[in-house]
DNA sequence: TTAACAATTTAACAAATGATCATATATTTG
DNA sequence: CAAATATATGATCATTTGTTAAATTGTTAA
């Protein structure tokens, strides 16, 4: 790939969303919704194996809501999530190839 | 991909991984550097349009060469980086789709 | 309908990490 | 050796992270 390819503007972005991305809990996150379709929060605290309390889940979550990663629908008493942006996900498959 | 497939240990690294690159001005350097095989630190600070000062950039480097992103070789006065994994360079076709 | 409970979010704060600016350490050359 | 150049380090300020507690929002049942 050559650099002229990819202007300035979009390494702003790029590093935004991989910013959001870089953290373990929200990697997590995002591979188990990416697995199933939608899952609420109190469920997602207790499938991950983080161990992390409802109150730092909902603020993963509404850090990647906030950057479009993610959205929400809120049904009853919980609210659920889900990826919006489905190709971010190809990170993990790329990442894997990377580390490997 | 399930989630099974990847170990949680994975998920640290591959935060850690992401993080260290997830700034505009490293995402230059290493498109930079995707081109070229190695460039010193002062001709880093010319090319690319970041407008970073030495001190600025040497910081860069230094942090992602301590991840084992890149390595360095010094010659004489100067300091010449390469990238150690040429792997993570993927990550930028990657995006591009992603951001698509 | 309101009292009690349950799910999620927000607030407030200390601790850890990261980014930036100023200074210091090498290395070559006159 | 002193000046000039190239890079690295230190110190400071800003951001992020993790905690605990309190506040919202919705549900159930007396």
């Amino acid at each position: 790939m050559k650099v002229a390819e990819l202007p300035d503007i979009a390494l702003e972005d790029m590093a935004q969303t991989l910013k959001v991305i870089a953290h373990p809990v929200r990697l997590e996150i995002l591979l188990h919704l990416a697995d199933s379709t939608k899952i609420d929060v109190t469920t997602l605290c207790d499938r991950l194996s983080c161990g992390c309390e409802a109150s730092m889940m909902s603020h993963h979550l509404t850090k990647m809501k906030a950057h479009g990663i993610l959205t929400s629908v809120k049904e009853g008493k919980q609210v659920y999530y889900q990826v919006a942006r489905k190709e971010v996900l190809n990170l993990f498959q790329c990442m894997l190839n990377t580390n490997a």
